[in-house]
RNA sequence: GCUGAAGUGGUGGAAUUGGUAGACACGUUGGACUUAAAAUCCAAUGAACAGUAAUGUUCGUGCGGGUUCAAGUCCCGCCUUCAGUACCA
C-alpha cells in the first residue's frame, strides 16, 4: 500500500478540526502548560519556509506536552495592524482591513496544511475591534496611573489627587516630568480644573509631551531616521526638520531597574538578556552641577561616570541642542555658535552618530565655575555630545577620556592630569582598576573607589552633586501619525486629553477617504467626518457637530505596532471574554507562558514593551506575576539563497576571480568565477572538461589558462550587481533559464558550471550568477515558501525536515537538497507497518533487540525533546526504523509505542497508522511510552583498546569484569603484544565500561 | 570599538558529564532491477601513503601553546565569520 501523504494529511487536518481536539480548556485536573509563538504579521506574500521553523518546534513541544499529561494551552493569531497593509492601502485605494482579512486568510490555509495543533478557537488579531477594546483600555489604565517610587509600584490617579490635597508635591517621591514646579496643597486647591488636569498629565504613566520628531512639510509627514539622507527625504529629496509634536510617551523609564532585575528570574538567552541589559543601560555615578559664571542662577548639571576625575575637569562641553546655549553665549561667539547649532539641526541623529571621527565644536564664550576649586571652566558646544542622554552635557575631563582628549587637543585646550605614574601624551587613561589620582586636592593618592565615593560625599556637602544611576532607556513614543493602527480613546476639551469611558470601548477605528496625512499636516485620521465624541450619548459622531461643548474633537495619531503585542499573551487565556480583558479565573489558572518561542529581532522591542506593560498590569492587581514568559527560545532565521547577477566588463582574456580580486571589487562575492565567450563554448563542447571543472573548478580553470592562454591577468573595468529573480529547477542547482531571460533579455543562455558560480554569456558583457546566502524577503526573489514542499513531500516531510535541518537555535540556509531523505525515512516507516499492500502488524513477542531499539529510542527522544534538540531526534527515529526494518519487527508491542513517539514531528503518518491499529480515538493525548532501563542493560561490552590513547583495535569483554581480570586478558592478547612489540608498557589505564588505554 | 554566538569530511550536521571523532542524512562512485529512464534496493565513501589483498601506518575538529594516560570538549594567547550595538559621558 501506498504511503498517499497527500490523502492521509487532508483526512486528519479534518478529523483534528472537526474533533477540536486540540481545543484546551481553563479547567482541569492536569498540570498547565503554555506554549505560545510570536504571531506573525500577515504580510502579502504569505508564509515562507522559515516561518513555520519555530512553530514546528514550539508545536512537537505542546504535542510532547500533551502525551506526557498536560493541559497545554497552545494558540495563534495575527498581528494584524501595520504599515504594509496601509502602503498598499494609499497605492490602490484598497481597505487595509480587506487587504488583512485577505492576507490571514492565506497564512490560516498555509498554516492548517502543515498540520499544526492551535486552539483556534482562541484565535486572536489586534485590528480586531473585540481584541483592540483591550488596547484601549490598558491604555486609559496607564492614564489613569502614576508611579509611587517609594513603594516602588504603579498606583492609581485618585491616590496622587488625595496626596496633592493633603500635602501638595513637595513631599511626594514619584516619577513625572522634569520641570514639575512644587506647589502646597492650597495651591492645589486653588488652581483650575485645567491647571490640575495639566499637573496631574505630568505625573500619569502615559502622557503627552513635546518631542521633536523629523517632520517633513511637503510630504506631510514625520520619517524615521533612516528615511532621511543629508538632511533631506530619501523620496522626494525634500527638506526635513527637527519638529516639536505632541505625542503620547510611555514611562517605561521608571520600570528600568526592575526590568533589570526581573532578567534574572527568567529563562531567556543570554544574548537576548544581553542586549536588554545594553538597552537598558545601567551606568552608576554622580550628577554633577556647574554654576554659570556671571549668569546668576544659571547652572550646567552634568552627570558622569567619573566623579572620582573631577579634578581633571578642563572644559565642558552642551550638546548643540541645549536649551542654555542661547542664554549663555557672549555676543561675540554669537555668530560661530549660531552657525553650528544650525549646522547641527540639519543632520540627522544618525548621520551624526556615524560620523564618530570628525571633531567639531564651537567655544560658547562663558564660564562654568569649577565647584571645588573655583576655577573658571570654558563651556563648549559639540555634536559628541547628544541631547537625548543624560543631561546633554558633559564635563570633560580629557586625561581620562578619550572622546574629550580628542576634542581638547584638537582645539588646544589643557590636559591638566590627575592620575599618578601614567604617560597621557598620546592617549586618554581609562582604566578604572589602575587609577590612583593625584593633583586632585582631597582626593590624592586614592584609587577608582575610594575617591568616587569622597568625591560624591564633598559633592553632596556643597549641595552640588549627587551620586545618580543614570539609564539610557528613553520614554517610549506611543503616538504614530498612521491610519492602520489602534485608535486611542482619547478626546479633547480645552485642548486636555480625555479618556472615554471604558464601558464605551471599543472606540472603532473610522473610515476614511484616504489614508494620507491631510494637506494640513494632520495624521490619516484628520480626513475623518465621523470622528468627534458626543458626551452627552457617548458616541463617535460627524464632525460638523464639534461645538466645544458637548461635542469633542478626538486624537487624530494611532497606536504603535507594538501596542497590541504587548499582552496578547495574556488575552489567549480568555480570549471571547467581553467583559473583561481576561477573567481573573483564567489569568490564574493560566499565570504566564511557559515556553515561548520567537526571533532574536524582537529582543528589544516587543519583548522590553511585553515585560513593561506586564509589570505595570502586575502593579494593578491585573495580571499575578512580574514576567510573562518564563522560558524563552530564539529559533535561528532560515535564511534564503539569493541570486545576483554580476556584469562584468572586460577587455579581452579571460580570469579566474583569486583571493586578490576578491578584497579589490567589493561587490565580487565569494567563490565567483568568470570567463570569456571562448572558454565557454569549450565548456559546452567538451564534457569532460565540463565535468572536470565541475568537480574542482578553481584549479582546473587556472590549469586550463596556463595551458591555453597563458596569462592571467584581466581586470573587469567594471562590475555591477543586481537581485535577480532566479529559479532553479526542481529544487536543482539548474538555472530555470526562460524565467531569467525574460528578466535580462540581452542574455542568451546560461549554464550551470561549478557550486558556486554560474556562467552566463552575454552579447557583449560577461554576466556571472553568484549565489549568496541572506535574510528571506520578497524584494530579494530569495523566498521559498511552504505549499510546494507540502504538495510534494506532505506536511510530514516538511516539519521532519525543517528540524533535520539543525540546531533550532542556529540560522542556517534553506536548502532542498536532502530533503528526500527524511522522506524517504517515512516511506520506510510505512513500509515497517506494511507487507506489501497489506497492513501488518502482530500479536508476536518482541524479540529483545525489538525492545532494546524501542526503549533507547523513548529515551533518546524524551531528552531531545527536554533539550529542545529536535534535529538529534529525527536521526533517531531513522536510525530506529532502519533497525527495525533490519529486524523484521512487525510486533504491536513496539510498533505501537513508537507511533507515539514520532507523533509530535509527524502528526498525520502517526494518527494515520494508529486508527490503522484499530484505535477509535486521536493519538494525539495518548501517553508517553515510559523508558524501561532493563533493556538496555548490557552483558558485554566493546572495550576500545588504545596505545597512547590511539585506537588500535577492539575487544569484547564481559562487563562485569574485573580490573585485574581485564589488564590480563587484555595483555594477554596476541594483538596487544604486536603493537608493544616487546617493550613494557609504564601504565595501564581501565575504566571499566568505558576505555582500556595503554602508556608505553 | 564593545557585547554575544560560532568555526568539525564535498555538504547539512552528530559526539549531553574529558574516554572509539565524523552518528544520521545529502552528495558522489560502483552494482542490482529495467529495452531505457525514474523510483527502489545493496555496497563503498575524512585525507595521504604502503600493500594483489586482508590489512597497516601517518595526518586530521580555525591557528599557536599548555594541562592530562586520554582534548572537538578544559586552560592561556591569537585568527576568521556571523549577529547585535555604538560619540552613553
Amino acid at each position: 500500500m501506498q504511503y498517499d501523504f497527500n490523502e492521509i494529511e487532508a483526512k486528519w487536518q479534518k478529523f483534528w478540526s472537526e474533533n477540536q481536539t486540540f481545543k484546551a480548556e481553563n479547567h482541569s485536573d492536569k498540570p498547565k502548560f503554555y506554549v505560545l509563538d510570536m504571531f506573525p504579521y500577515p504580510s502579502g506574500a504569505g508564509l515562507h519556509v522559515g516561518h513555520p521553523l519555530g512553530y514546528i518546534a514550539s508545536d512537537i513541544y505542546a504535542r510532547y506536552k500533551r502525551h506526557k499529561g498536560f493541559n497545554v494551552l497552545h494558540p495563534m493569531g495575527y498581528d494584524s495592524f501595520g504599515l504594509p497593509a496601509e502602503q498598499y492601502a494609499i497605492q490602490t485605494g484598497q481597505h487595509p482591513a480587506i487587504t488583512t482579512k485577505e492576507n490571514i486568510a492565506r497564512y490560516r490555509q498555509q498554516l492548517d496544511q502543515i498540520g499544526f495543533s492551535f486552539d483556534w478557537s482562541r484565535e486572536v488579531r489586534t485590528s480586531d475591534p473585540q481584541f483592540y477594546k483591550w488596547t484601549q483600555w490598558i491604555f486609559i489604565q496607564l492614564f489613569n496611573s502614576w508611579y509611587d517610587k517609594d513603594a516602588d509600584k504603579a498606583r492609581a490617579i485618585e491616590d496622587l489627587t488625595a496626596i496633592f490635597e493633603k500635602e501638595g508635591n513637595t513631599t511626594i517621591n514619584a516619577a513625572c516630568d522634569e520641570d514639575v514646579k512644587q506647589f502646597s496643597a492650597t495651591d492645589w486647591k486653588t488652581m483650575s480644573a485645567k491647571e490640575q488636569q495639566q499637573i496631574l498629565l505630568q505625573y500619569r504613566l502615559t502622557y503627552l509631551a513635546e518631542t521633536e520628531v523629523n517632520w517633513c512639510p511637503q510630504l506631510g509627514t514625520v520619517l524615521a531616521n533612516d528615511e532621511i539622507v543629508n538632511g533631506v527625504s530619501e523620496r522626494g529629496g525634500y527638506p526635513v526638520v527637527r519638529k516639536k509634536m505632541k505625542q503620547w510617551s510611555m514611562r517605561i523609564s521608571v520600570y528600568a531597574q526592575r526590568l533589570l532585575d526581573g532578567l534574572q528570574k527568567v529563562d531567556w538567552p543570554q544574548p537576548l538578556k544581553d542586549s536588554q541589559t545594553n538597552w537598558i543601560g545601567r551606568s552608576k555615578g554622580a550628577s554633577v552641577t556647574f554654576d554659570v559664571k556671571n549668569h546668576d542662577g544659571e547652572t550646567i548639571e552634568v552627570f558622569t561616570t567619573r566623579p572620582d576625575t573631577i579634578f581633571g575637569v578642563s572644559f565642558m562641553t552642551l550638546a548643540p541642542e541645549h536649551e542654555l546655549v542661547d542664554r549663555i553665549t557672549t555676543p561675540q561667539q554669537k555668530a560661530a555658535v549660531d552657525a553650528y547649532v544650525e549646522a547641527t539641526a540639519k543632520r540627522s541623529e544618525r548621520e551624526r552618530m556615524a560620523d564618530v571621527k570628525t571633531i567639531s565644536g564651537v567655544f560658547t564664550g562663558a564660564y562654568a565655575e569649577h565647584p571645588f576649586t573655583k576655577e573658571p571652566v570654558p563651556v563648549w558646544i559639540g555634536d559628541y555630545v547628544l541631547a537625548s542622554y543624560g543631561t546633554g552635557a558633559v564635563m570633560a575631563v580629557p586625561c581620562g577620556d578619550q572622546r574629550d582628549y580628542d576634542f581638547a587637543k584638537h582645539f588646544n585646550i589643557a590636559i591638566p592630569n590627575i592620575f599618578k605614574d601614567v604617560d597621557i601624551s598620546e592617549e586618554a587613561f581609562a582604566d578604572k582598576e589602575n587609577t590612583v589620582i593625584t593633583n586632585s586636592d582631597f582626593l590624592n593618592d586614592l584609587g577608582y573607589k575610594e575617591a568616587t565615593t569622597k568625591a560624591i560625599e564633598a559633592l553632596e556637602e556643597l549641595g552640588q552633586g549627587k551620586g545618580k544611576i543614570n539609564y539610557r532607556l528613553r520614554d517610549a513614543v506611543f503616538s504614530r501619525q498612521r491610519y492602520w493602527g489602534e485608535p486611542f480613546p482619547v478626546y479633547y476639551v480645552d485642548g486636555m486629553p480625555q479618556m472615554i469611558d471604558a464601558e464605551h470601548l471599543p472606540i472603532h477605528l473610522p473610515e476614511v477617504e484616504k489614508y494620507l496625512p491631510t494637506e494640513t499636516g494632520e495624521p490619516p485620521l484628520g480626513n475623518a467626518t465621523e470622528w468627534a465624541w458626543d458626551t452627552t450619548n457617548n458616541e463617535v459622531v460627524s464632525n460638523d457637530k464639534i461645538d466645544h461643548k458637548t461635542v469633542f474633537p478626538l486624537e487624530l495619531n494611532t497606536m504603535p505596532g507594538w501596542a497590541g503585542s504587548s499582552y496578547y499573551f495574556n488575552r489567549y487565556m480568555d480570549p471571547n471574554n467581553d467583559q473583561e480583558i481576561f477573567s481573573q479565573d483564567a489569568i490564574k489558572y493560566w499565570k504566564d507562558v511557559d515556553l515561548y518561542i520567537g526571533g532574536s529581532e524582537h529582543a528589544t522591542g516587543h519583548l522590553l514593551y511585553s515585560r513593561f506593560w506586564q509589570k505595570f498590569l502586575f502593579d494593578r492587581g491585573v495580571v499575578p506575576v512580574q514576567e510573562f514568559a518564563k522560558k524563552l527560545i530564539n529559533q535561528g532565521m532560515i535564511l534564503g539563497t539569493s541570486a545576483f547577477v554580476y556584469r562584468f566588463d572586460i577587455t579581452g582574456g579571460a580570469l579566474v576571480l583569486n583571493e586578490d580580486l576578491k578584497n579589490s571589487a567589493s561587490l565580487v562575492k565569494k567563490h565567483m568565477i568568470f570567463v570569456s565567450k571562448g572558454f565557454l563554448e569549450k565548456l559546452k563542447e567538451d564534457k569532460a572538461l565540463l565535468r572536470e571543472f565541475n568537480s574542482n573548478f578553481k584549479d582546473k580553470l587556472q590549469k586550463y589558462f596556463e595551458n591555453s592562454v597563458g596569462s592571467f591577468d584581466p581586470i573587469p573595468h567594471e562590475v555591477h550587481s543586481i537581485h535577480a529573480p532566479v529559479e532553479f529547477v526542481n529544487g536543482s542547482d539548474q538555472l530555470n533559464v526562460k524565467r531569467f531571460k525574460n528578466w535580462l533579455p540581452e542574455l542568451e543562455e546560461a549554464i550551470f558550471i561549478g557550486e558556486e558560480g554560474r556562467i552566463i554569456d552575454g552579447e557583449n558583457d560577461v554576466y556571472v550568477v553568484g549565489r549568496e546566502v541572506e535574510k528571506m524577503s520578497k524584494s530579494k526573489y530569495n523566498v521559498v515558501n511552504p505549499d510546494n514542499i507540502c504538495k510534494d513531500y506532505g506536511a510530514d516531510t516538511l516539519r521532519l525536515y525543517e528540524m533535520f535541518l539543525g540546531p533550532l537555535e542556529q540560522a542556517k540556509p534553506w536548502n532542498t537538497a536532502g530533503i528526500t531523505g527524511v522522506h524517504n525515512f517515512l516511506k520506510k516507516l510505512w513500509k515497517l507497518y506494511h507487507n506489501g499492500e497489506v497492513f501488518e502488524v502482530t500479536d508476536t513477542e518482541p524479540t529483545k533487540d525489538n525492545l532494546k531499539t524501542l526503549h533507547k529510542t523513548i529515551k533518546k527522544v524524551e531528552e531531545d525533546i527536554e533539550n529542545f534538540s529536535f534535529n538529534t531526534s529525527v536521526s533517531t527515529f531513522m536510525i530506529a526504523v532502519n533497525e527495525l526494518t533490519a529486524q523484521k519487527c512487525n510486533s504491536k508491542e513496539i510498533l505501537e509505542p513508537l507511533l507515539i513517539l514520532i507523533s509530535p514531528y509527524a502528526p498525520h503518518i502517526a494518527e494515520e497508522l494508529w486508527s490503522k491499529l484499530g484505535h477509535q480515538e486521536s493519538i494525539a493525548t495518548k501517553p508517553f511510552p515510559v523508558y524501561d532501563e532493563k533493556h538496555l542493560v548490557e552483558s558485554t561490552k566493546v572495550y576500545p583498546i588504545s596505545f597512547n590513547g590511539k585506537k588500535r583495535f577492539e575487544l569484547e569483554l564481559p562487563l562485569d569484569m574485573s580490573k585485574e581480570n581485564i589488564e590480563k586478558t587484555v595483555m594477554a592478547h596476541e594483538k596487544t603484544q604486536q603493537q608493544l612489540a616487546g617493550r613494557t608498557p609504564k601504565k595501564v589505564i581501565i575504566v571499566p565500561g568505558k576505555i582500556v588505554n595503554i602508556v608505553g
